[in-house]
Parts: structure tokens; sequence; C-alpha cells
DNA sequence: GTCTATAGGTTGATAGAC
DNA sequence: GTCTATCAACCTATAGAC
């Protein structure tokens, strides 16, 4: 088997989604980059124009897939969906069945304020938010649209937090690994699912 | 009356906390604080050594009333507060009672991963998250110790998600106002105390 | 304590040869 | 498409006069 050649934009991106998951999208220079990649320095501004658009570009390849699982882990729930059900799908697809890398990506434009409200709610996450509100209104009649959106902030801010904080979790557990996705999948579930059904105080 | 005067090393920090809370620590350089305070661009290295002792000046003076309410609270509610209470304690003293310069920056150190893990839990928030995990374990003996400590994450991150995004989510809720922090925290109150009291699952 | 001046390094972006 | 070379702007930090 032979391993297929990378073109040099892939690698860019490749490149680009491992240091701005490990150090800050501030922190990651397009000298730093271009090192990793192994690529010349120039190539950046040819492939994207700025480092703005690398970062919209590294942003949309994996949220755009993780936001199609999202729809359809809904929609194959059925009709009338549980909120054990909401919650796996809203969460899931984010935090397992990716390599480390792009978990810690994810934890970064979650978690950096700028990145999230100017490159990624309104262009990526405004939608499933909707579509996510109504399932949830579905299964939660009592509750007003405006506490679901809370509680909806709520699960993506515990989300966010966990995703970013890999290492220091693990010590703080004293486990000596990360701990496993899927196990903090469910714990993260069962804390939402609760939290969704309390009674809304008036 | 007649207004105090403020001195150099307090104009800094004062400076450095709007604008770290503003635009994040790594987009604020000392210049801009310099300017923002009115003082020469050395006054800095001369009060602080570097940008780093600055930065954890900014920090520790408002963390640290913070975690020393946060105590007074807990032990004020008795010797055996319900979850309500303990939430109450945890949460209230970071979200509520401050100017928004201060909120945010609150939510910027929160929310930062690199800030969290070096320069806060360590140093700041370690003994809190053990006081108050013993706290819950009394209040849900059921509960086991790793539970607890994920579960006070993930309140964490709701809190920290959410102060640091108040212009984003005033607008998503269709209000022109940022939303009531006496508010806020009752809902997030109700969400995570509904969270801790779901049964854990093995 | 406060200032000017500057060292010494990094940054994002581009012009122009190949 | 890829390279070298470079620009202009920015950064943190410090030396040394007052």
């Amino acid at each position: 088997m032979i391993a297929k050649p990378v073109d040099t934009k892939t690698r860019i991106l490749d490149a680009a989604e491992k240091l701005f998951g490990k150090n800050g999208f501030d922190a990651t220079s397009l000298r730093d980059i271009t090192t990793e990649a192994d690529v010349n320095l120039a190539a950046v501004n040819y492939h994207f124009q700025s480092k703005d658009s690398l970062i919209d570009a590294v942003i949309a390849r994996r949220i755009e897939p993780v936001n199609e699982k999202r729809l359809k882990m809904l929609e194959s729930a059925g009709p009338n969906p549980n909120l054990e059900q909401i919650m796996i799908a809203f969460l899931a697809p984010v935090m397992v069945h990716h390599p480390p890398a792009v978990l810690e990506l994810m934890g970064r434009m979650l978690v950096n304020p700028d990145i999230f409200v100017n490159r990624l709610f309104k262009s990526h996450l405004a939608p499933i938010v909707e579509r996510f509100s109504v399932a949830i209104a579905k299964a939660v009649p009592e509750l007003s649209k405006t506490e679901i959106l809370w509680r909806l902030q709520f699960t993506g801010g515990a989300m966010a937090h966990i995703l970013s904080r890999t290492h220091l979790l693990a010590g703080m557990m004293g486990m000596s690994e990360p701990p496993d996705r899927q196990t903090i999948l469910a714990r993260l579930v069962t804390f939402a699912a609760a939290g969704f059904r309390a009674p809304e105080d008036l």
C-alpha cells in the first residue's frame, strides 16, 4: 500500500488544526504552522488569503460534518426522542470518534469567545440550536422557549469546558491517562438531561 | 467630595482588567494598557516585572475576594446545606455584585484553558473545589467522589460559558440589554442542582 | 517613580523571480 | 504553485537620564 501524497493545502490545514488546538488561535503564528507543515510561508497566503480565512477554513472543515451528524442522529431517533437521545445527538458528534487533536481544536473553538461569537455561532451553530430547541420543547413541553435556550447554552458550555481541559481533568481525577470520551459523554448526558427536567421556577 | 487620586499601579491594574476582559489576554498588548491607563510604558515593568506577572496580579485581585465569599456563604448555610445553597455559594460570588468589566474578566479567565490550568486552578481553585465537593458529598451521599468532581466541572463550565458571552446571549434571547445576572444565576442553580441529583449510572 | 530611547525579536502579508 | 527576500508594523523588555 502506497501512502497517498498529501497536497500543500491539506498539509497546511492539518498543521494549523493541530497547533490551533494545542496552543490556541492567537498564540499560533503562520510561521509555526508552515514549519509544522513543512511548507513555505508564502504558501499560506497563496492558498488561503489571510490568517483569518485560514482559521475559518480550519473550523469549517470540522464543524460541518459534526453538524450534519447531529441532525442525522436527531432524525434517526424518531419523531419523539426523549431528552437523553436529544442530548446524545447534540453532544456525541462533537465529543467522540475524533482523534485527540480534533477534540482539542473543538474545545478551543467553542471556548474562545471571539471565535464562538464571530465565526461559529451565526454561520454554523444558530440553525443547530434552533432545531434542537424545537426537539427539546416537544420532549419537555412545560419549559418556556427562553429557558430551553439557556439550558442548551449551559450544556454547551459544560461540554466546551471539558473538551479544552483534558490534561488538567485527568490529573484532577487522579488518572494518568486522559479519561475515556465515551464515559464523559455518558456522565454529561445524565447531568444535562436531569437539568432539563428540572421545573422552571418563575 | 474630592475624588481620591488613583496611583499608577492601580491605574494599570484597572486598565489591564478592562482590556483583558474585553479582548482577551493574548490580544491585549502592554501598549494598549498603558495608553488606556494614561501612564508610561515603562511603568508596567517597574510596578509589575512582566506581562505575565501583571496577568497574575489582575487575576489575584478579583479571584481572592470571590473565593473568600464562596467559603463564607457555604459556611453560613449551616452544617448541612442543600444542593441549592451549595450551588449559590459556588456561583453567586462570581456572577453577581460585580461591574460588567469585572464579569467579563471573570469569563475570560475561566474560559481560557491556559490561564485556567496554569494560573487559576492550582493556586486559587483547587482548595475551593475540594471544599465544595465535600459539602456536595454530604448533601448527595450516593454520588461517588469522581462523579461529584465531574459535575462540578460541568457546572463551572456552564458558568464560564455564560459569563464570556453576555452580548451574544442577549441577542440570542431577543433582548436588547444584557440579561439580569440574578436571573441567570437562578436558572443555572436550578439546572445544576437538578443535574447533581441525577442518579449516577454505573 | 517616571520618563525617553531603543534594543532585539516577532508578526502578517506581499512583490517578484523561477 | 512554490520559492526568496523583504517590508512595515508590532511586540516585550530594559538601560539610563532625570
